[in-house]
DNA sequence: TTGAAAGCGGTACCAC
DNA sequence: GTGGTACCGCTTTCAA
């Protein structure tokens, strides 16, 4: 800019004048100054601008793993938003590890990211609160933090009362549960959904029918359950890599799963799902995040989307 | 920092000292600057200090969609690099538009980026020029730019003629070819090595059996090839969504398609297919990115990347 | 309408 | 070891 201002031969402020639209440059110069930028290739340095304006114009994106596609949609939506909004977004995958989540937030804050969108890995986000006093604004996604701030998620209990009690009205009363780790949040509220389901129903809760862990290990907990005396005549699937790990076990029971996947719709018979919005989610929680730079304040924020139950075959197959 | 000095009772410098483990601080002056840095809550100033040395430690990727499995997880390789050399990445999708990829690609610039990523929508890139001039440095993934700078490609040629010769040694003398638009060099380049295959198997060239466009048509495409006298009794499909298409249409006939997908294996019959790796795009454009980025000179380097048939059925059918 | 000078939060270079 | 000071590239404030 400097340079600018030498080849055109007005001072520094004249040329931000220009750059920045403001009012208070004479035609002539304006010229001068539009000539001298296009000769000489520059470039205003929006880093230097916003290190003086106290505002970035960047946003700082936590999923878990910018390669699933159910993060990467979140991913997507938000960087839609933040187009819009004139925003830059970094990402990065923190791999379900609070730790790299964490080393990851703080890398986004010390770069000075007006805010903040996590799909927390950890329940622990106190090492946030420094950031959030220093004026980062932060939105959690698809599940809650371990902080009062605004959270959007979808409706899990829900969801998966409405794909259980779909398998309950197609006949089935022994209905098993395979979900991940109750550690995790989405996995928990899941289960919570099933349960209420079937005592909605007036059914029994059978501890022996309920398997949580990792998705890899789902295929040979249904094989346990189905070689048990009175064994379930079906299946509701915790959430997408569970459902794909019992296909991929051989198993084709009567089936419900949580989140819709590509192709579910082309195996025999479709797999019926419960299906998430993840664009909404990245969406709503990136409109919430802009609000909130723009200004709005007022107290935390909880929002939930609804499911949606994709019937296709395999949740309509009777006992 | 000002602050910390303040607290500390001593000078800037010496806190700028301490931050950075510079030698030169003694071990009770450190003890005091640590524990003022800690009751203010310190953290540099990430953008002020790039601002300063020059390098941002940031690079920049554009991909056609960040929530397309295939990009996204160059992406994901492209991220896992950086932050192994420090960096972080500012992402953004080009949704296949050239001017996306320029505004996406300048906004990057203006903000310093040290580098670029760049899944190439378009094929002019004299956008780029001054800001190569300027020191940033780029590479082109998945396709080459219209520009002499570093390139990783997949050897799309060689394997589709792969994938061609193996649906001929199954006894298919009459093999579609349905690929998207020739204006996208892949799609270009897998057209050529449809052809190459034919020729060294002394099979004649059949130009009512090649169909290019967009993966939508691919299924009306197909419908009239085997309408006629004479069909196909096999389909080499050009790329994953036209695979897709061709399914969701309704057609199973004897196939083998470029790019590899989820689930491709628990379909009926299992879907052979040439399967890129998308990983190894990305790792390997980003270690060029960064050998650049370290000081490496020399001419434009184009790497292509090995495919890999996987045999699952669909491509073992006979006529 | 235009410009000079201060400062954003750091680093680099050179004295002490 | 420690401090002073110029300066990165831009905006802001105030004066001309």
């Amino acid at each position: 800019m400097k340079d600018v201002a030498a080849a055109a031969g007005v001072a520094l402020k004249t040329v931000s004048r220009f750059v920045n639209a403001e009012p208070g440059v004479s035609p002539a110069t304006a010229e001068r100054v539009a000539a001298a930028i296009e000769r000489l290739g520059y470039r205003r340095n929006e880093s230097a601008r916003m290190l003086r304006r106290g505002r970035t114009a960047t946003i700082g994106l936590v999923i878990e793993d910018v390669a699933d596609p159910f993060y990467s949609e979140i991913g997507r939506a938000v960087e839609d938003v933040a187009l819009r909004h004139g925003s830059l977004v970094f990402s990065g995958s923190s791999g379900e590890d609070p730790r790299r989540e964490r080393e990851l937030v703080l890398a986004f804050c010390a770069r000075r990211v007006d805010g903040l969108v996590i799909v927390p890995a950890g329940t622990d986000h106190d090492y946030l609160l420094p950031e959030l006093d220093a004026g980062v604004a932060a939105v959690f996604a698809d599940r809650p933090g371990g902080l009062d701030a605004d959270t959007v998620l979808s409706d899990n209990a829900g969801g998966a009362h409405s794909g259980v009690t779909h398998l309950i009205r197609h006949g089935h009363r022994r209905i098993a549960f395979l979900g991940d780790r109750t550690a995790i949040f989405t996995a928990a509220e899941r289960l919570r959904g099933y349960r209420r389901a079937l005592s909605d129903a007036g059914l029994p809760a059978d501890g022996t029918l309920i398997a949580t862990g990792p998705p890899e290990r789902a295929g040979v907990a249904l094989d346990r359950m189905l070689a048990e005396p009175d064994p379930p005549t079906a299946v509701f699937a915790g959430n997408g890599r569970i459902t794909v790990a019992l296909l991929r076990s051989g198993h084709r029971p009567p089936l419900v799963g949580f989140d819709d996947f590509e192709l579910a719709d082309l195996l025999t018979p479709g797999v019926s799902v419960v299906a998430q919005d993840p664009a909404g989610l990245g969406r709503t929680a990136a409109e919430l995040l802009f609000r909130r730079l723009s200004g709005e304040t007022g107290p935390a924020r909880r929002i939930e989307l609804a499911t949606r139950l994709v019937p296709r075959g395999s949740g309509e197959l009777r006992p």
